[in-house]
DNA sequence: AAAAATAGTTAATAAAATTTACTATTAATA
DNA sequence: TATTAATAGTAAATTTTATTAACTATTTTT
């Protein structure tokens, strides 16, 4: 009877490893971006910047998977910082419109490089046409991932 | 003179969409394995199971890219639920071997399983070439972002 | 023998993430 | 149209993850 091998990568979670490139990059990136006054959140607020959709919180949690109320945190740190600001949607008052102040314009070019430059050299050495592959199966896990139950259970209670 | 077009995928950090795929992959897996006792930690357990290496904390922390100080909270966890054991190496006593008891080795197949199934079911649709060089491009990236700076100054005091 | 390095721990703190419960507003529907 | 349900965002409390500094014990280097 042939055994049955099972390679490491198949038996350690593929999460992982993604969570270790995960804190590769970010410390490298908060490294790189040491010099300008902002720590965190690097990402909301490019993708503040970024967007073409009409900016609420909602769409920026959706985004970048962060829950709404952490997004409440990670917005009152920006706004602190005085790089976006909030404001009503005049036509549905129940969502906030986020734009950079700007402050927070200014100091996209410098974020933007960085991100470049670390994409750049976290990929060095992979051909253009590996890169397109790699992205192209990032994504298909990510959606095949996407549907699957999670733990995180919303019981509404009747009142 | 030609538009310089950046795609979004260059400008976003790379580390964004991999801490995307690693909440969605933990998420699935947790649910998944919610009728052990067993909340969190699993690649822990995991590696301890799996490597053929002399298991110190060191090790682990070195493998899961874990500060030590954090490992000694995860063991201590593993320990409160009996699945680990701590053991001086005679030959080196700075060092704590950590192996599974019964109980931790008893609840490997299940992760083991589960592991496996929500890899198969991330890489679903990619072939298996792809598979192999998605694999190959993680670990040049790996490799790339491992020896950058990271904002974690270490400086010494002389006393 | 002294100094430096390594493995692990403890306590304190900070950052990230989640849970529950809430207000305000808009959409659905009975 | 009045009630109910859904959506967007907030607040407070808590948990989980991660970091920092200071420490003990042991081994290695000089």
């Amino acid at each position: 009877m042939a055994e049955k091998i099972k390679k490491q990568c198949e038996l350690l979670p593929l999460g992982a490893s993604m969570a270790i490139v995960t804190k590769y990059y970010y410390g490298a990136l908060s490294k790189m971006l040491e010099q300008i006054d902002l720590e965190r959140h690097y990402t909301t607020l490019m993708l503040i910047h970024t967007t073409k959709e009409k900016c609420t919180q909602q769409y920026l949690s959706d985004m970048l998977h962060v829950d709404k109320v952490y997004m409440v945190h990670i917005l009152d740190y920006l706004n602190k910082k005085g790089l976006i600001s909030r404001m009503t949607n005049p036509s549905d008052r129940r969502e906030h419109l986020i734009t950079l102040t700007a402050k927070g314009k200014k100091m996209i070019p410098k974020i933007e490089e960085a991100i470049h430059e670390l994409n750049c050299t976290a990929l060095e050495g992979v051909s253009k046409a590996a890169q397109k592959d790699f992205w192209t199966t990032v994504e298909t896990i990510m959606n095949n991932l996407k549907h699957l139950p999670v733990n995180t259970v919303d019981i509404k209670i009747k009142r």
